[in-house]
DNA sequence: CGCATCCTTGACTACCGTCAATTGTAGTGG
DNA sequence: CCACTACAATTGACGGTAGTCAAGGATGCG
């Protein structure tokens, strides 16, 4: 993830999407981790279990496998909100508080390789190369956390749901026209857009609408007018 | 910024404010910056004054001498979206991308040192503890972008706005009941939390009606309940 | 002291949330 | 394999919160 996002945004001239930032991350980290993989540990976990909650003591980063994660906090009044869902080759639970800020759940069936973070800063504090990941990791999670508080900030639903699905389909790496998955449900896309799920329906209903999806089943979309929906999730 | 915000968020017991996490983050750069502050260059900033553009070069990160800087994005449509104010003792520029992703305004007026990144960069190659503070200092915006994220994700505008006030005196370091300084205007207090300057200036005027703040100048707040705005934050 | 800017308040509207009912789907067991 | 069940998704009707438009009041700078 380096300037992946803003030619996204600043120059969308192009009818398929941009490249991937998730794509950047595991190649980032991915290799270095070899040394710890003897360290590690693999564990599976099934739809909506729980890998780490929130308020877990941090001593224990895991990367992804497969399957699909949502990261997501409780507020005192029960009410939910998913900061990011994370994929196959992200690396969750590592933050710099000794606590986990966000509770990780399998959205589907997930494995993961657990490492003890102190291994992690081990290797960190030998090879510099891992710890300049880890710091660009930080960065790029930065990133995409202020990319999303402008979404949540100035957008409205059908602008949200068109922001939400081509950055889905960029770090899915699907391009304009091919069938892209939506592993999450939609209450889950609702709680990370600050929606409720009711005008989810509505927004993806609205869009189907237009034509700007075509929408197979409930878990599979095709993005038919990548254009029509840059310019929505631009506001124009 | 270490667990200070948990603290805040969870065991909100105590009447007075939790301790500041601004503060954490002077101390951990600031005396280590000292190295470099024979290579830093003062500048001087009026109201609304541009710091840094959204997508300048980012070769210079600046540490806030005195006033209050907005930092903020435009999209496309002209909507403009501010994602934190920074202050005395925050560091602002500093990311792991080419260019800055939010243009950086004087709310009022600013005195900043700049330095060059390539010297901060140096001096972080040279010194691990300033390497770990610059990583420190990340998570820290990103645990703060993300306690943003739940606030426009899950909150009405009064929430937010007790949020944002709460947030504020905790940074500010300011004690119920003592004098709030609120340098930024409505407009961007809006901007911030997601909302219009009307929606603002009628949330003001509920919690004023309330009881829960004093305003004795559009600019000056007092908090008179704070476990009532505590409260609210938290949504209860 | 005057003017420009910001703040505040009111009336109206629209979008989204809430509640409710129906349809669709996936997983289970006979 | 199919029926059953539980859950998820969808759609409709309605109401409330916040946005829009507009006007008046306060504030601060020159």
């Amino acid at each position: 993830m380096t300037t992946a996002l803003r030619v996204a945004h600043d120059e969308c001239s192009a009818l398929d999407l941009s490249p991937s930032d998730a794509t950047s991350k595991v190649n980032l980290l991915g290799e270095h981790l070899r040394a710890l993989r003897a360290t590690g540990t693999r564990q599976h976990f099934g739809r909506n279990e729980q890998i780490f909650g929130e308020g877990d003591p941090a001593d224990r980063v895991c990367m992804i496998v497969s399957g699909t994660v949502r990261l997501c906090r409780h507020t005192a009044s029960g009410r939910r909100h998913i900061s990011d869902f994370a994929a196959a080759g992200d690396l969750i639970g590592f933050g710099e508080r000794p606590h986990q800020s966000h509770a990780a759940e399998a959205v589907t069936p997930v494995i993961v390789t657990t490492y003890r973070r102190s291994n992690l800063e081990q290797l960190a504090g030998a090879n510099p190369k891992v710890r300049s990941s880890l710091c660009s990791l930080l960065a790029a999670n930065l990133f995409a956390a202020q990319r999303q508080l402008c979404v949540l900030g100035c957008q409205n639903a059908k602008e949200r749901l068109a922001s939400f699905l081509l950055h889905l389909a960029d770090r899915m790496q699907t391009q304009a026209g091919e069938l892209l998955n939506l592993p999450m449900g939609r209450l889950d896309i609702a709680d990370h857009l600050g929606l409720t799920i009711e005008t989810v329906c509505r927004a993806i209903a609205a869009l189907k609408a237009d034509r700007i999806v075509l929408v197979p089943t409930a878990h599979q979309l095709i993005l038919s007018n990548v254009v029509a929906l840059r310019a929505l999730a631009q506001g124009v």
